[in-house]
DNA sequence: TTTACATATATCGTATAACGATATAATCGA
DNA sequence: TCGATTATATCGTTATACGATATATGTAAA
């Protein structure tokens, strides 16, 4: 016999809440991707734009900081940066400390544009967090299951 | 004369805070289709199972409905079934009461993996979520600029 | 200083997922 | 019955991220 056959997956609820925060996830993502067609740019343009300004004061942007900000290989940013380079939006420069390494610069022409998406995102995220933050804290109600306690008592 | 020259840019700190958000949003990504890999699918696929798992009751999930659900165009959806079908994860079912339809439904040997992620998920987000949020409320203290309230004080 | 190793970026060929355009099949409505 | 609509499928193309590898710079030890 394969489990209880009277009731459904005791792991359903847990699905359809993790279902349902990637949907929200999903549909922040695609909202961004928007904006940032809209506004002429790719959405990884975008995101390597904002991950360059936005870095904090003190660390001057690398390619290898880059990567790490948005989950890339290195090699992808660079090829990343060719394109945003190519269009205008940024610029390599030669960081004089360490001439391997390459500081990267968003032009004014980058920052025209990013400000504006940034405004954009926002907005998007004033009405979009509720459900994101709902959809997340559905997750966390589900009882991380461990080998002890299978049987315990959901309701205490 | 462009802006105050005397201040860096009035948007760095919404830039800070969206980009910190997005790699927030990139440590749980990258933490889950590594969690695919090491369960042996591809991230795409885990993402379409719980679609599939995760659809409420009530419906019965058919292509148009991942397609919705995941963002994705209807035949990338197509070809995402394909392999999944392929690999033993997922079936196709026409739907009796209408031909053109084709139910999905997960497979045991599909739902055991799933589960086991499911799992995995929820313990990720336990430590995760309050980062995550963190970063969003963080995004959420910079106020909208319209048009109106560009010399608005910012502490009432 | 030379040597060896480590680090940062760049190049190149490849794979693949997502897509647009289009096709087929079932259903619905007049 | 016929035309329109809806759901899925097929096919060729493209872009992007990647692994493997190369180049250049820095660092430290002998």
């Amino acid at each position: 016999m394969r489990r209880s056959a009277t009731k459904g997956d005791p792991n359903q609820s847990l699905h359809q809440a993790l279902a349902e925060f990637r949907h929200q996830l999903r549909t922040f993502l695609l909202a961004s991707e928007d904006a940032a067609h809209q506004a002429g740019l790719h959405p990884q343009q975008h995101q390597l734009l904002l991950a360059v300004a936005g870095a904090p004061p003190q660390v001057s942007p690398s390619i290898a900081y880059a990567a790490e900000r948005l989950g890339l290989k290195h090699n992808s940013v660079v090829e990343l940066v060719d394109r945003c380079e190519k269009e205008g939006f940024l610029q390599r420069k030669i960081d004089p400390k360490d001439r391997r390494r390459v500081c990267l610069q968003v032009t004014s022409q980058g920052r025209r544009v990013l400000d504006r998406l940034s405004q954009v995102h926002l907005q998007e995220l004033n009405s979009l967090a509720p459900h994101l933050i709902a959809a997340l804290q559905h997750v966390l109600k589900n009882e991380v299951k461990t080998k002890q306690n299978s049987r315990r008592q959901k309701t205490p």
